[in-house]
DNA sequence: GTTATTGTTTACCGCATGGTAAACCGTTCG
DNA sequence: CGAACGGTTTACCATGCGGTAAACAATAAC
């Protein structure tokens, strides 16, 4: 029941690798091809079309092929899914009020012996 | 020069897998043991002393030894840091005035042959 | 019609990862 | 003391991942 694969799995694994997270900060600031896209990497043609299927497969980048060209753009809707999830678990710590007690009550324990 | 096993690495790599997700979600509600942290999961105590320890070096997860038990606390700062990452990206996407202007010129070429 | 351009596919390699089993270590309990 | 408890460590295994080289496919240019 661990619905394995999730969605979430493939945003955060695709967004764990620094040449991916460069390639969505590329093509935040516009679509690109993907050989410009893996321009600035020193790559083969074949990696770099491994990492873009990796964002395409988590649903972070969307192609546009016309011709021989395949223009990417981004998708940040995985990116809202994630920064959600971030968010609530954050939301939930900062609500913490039996940790805060459980916390001050460990620390009254420890300096009390 | 890629600066390997970046901080955002390995946060986001730490996220990557559901169960360390959910240790997350429970940690966030309270701090926990290794025991209890890991009883939801049909998995050997090996394999939840890895999971911790992969949340640990990516400092989401803190440990405080005491006596034999571990108690595992949330650390929520890489979190931000990866949140500002994903709404970094998102913000320039959202002012992509002339990735629009790009669409709008690609429509019109394919439009107009 | 040949040649160059843009990407993909197909092995293949090295290494990390998630998991197990079993031995082990330190602490607590009877 | 010895036994149980809470975690870690050490092989070990299967799988996936990031990367390459080389062959291929399809489109564009000459």
């Amino acid at each position: 029941m661990v619905n394995r694969s999730d969605s979430l799995d493939r945003v955060f694994r695709a967004l764990a690798d620094p040449t991916r997270r460069a390639m969505l900060t590329r093509l935040a600031k516009g679509q690109a091809s993907i050989g410009t896209l893996g321009d600035p990497f020193a790559m083969t043609k074949a990696a770099v079309t491994k990492h873009v299927k990796v964002l395409e497969r988590a649903g972070l980048l969307v192609r546009a092929v016309e011709g021989r060209v395949h223009t990417c753009r981004i998708d940040p809707a995985p990116l809202t899914k994630a920064e959600q999830w971030v968010e609530q678990v954050r939301s939930f710590w900062e609500g913490r009020l039996d940790e805060l007690s459980n916390y001050l009550a460990n620390t009254e324990s420890r300096r009390a012996p």
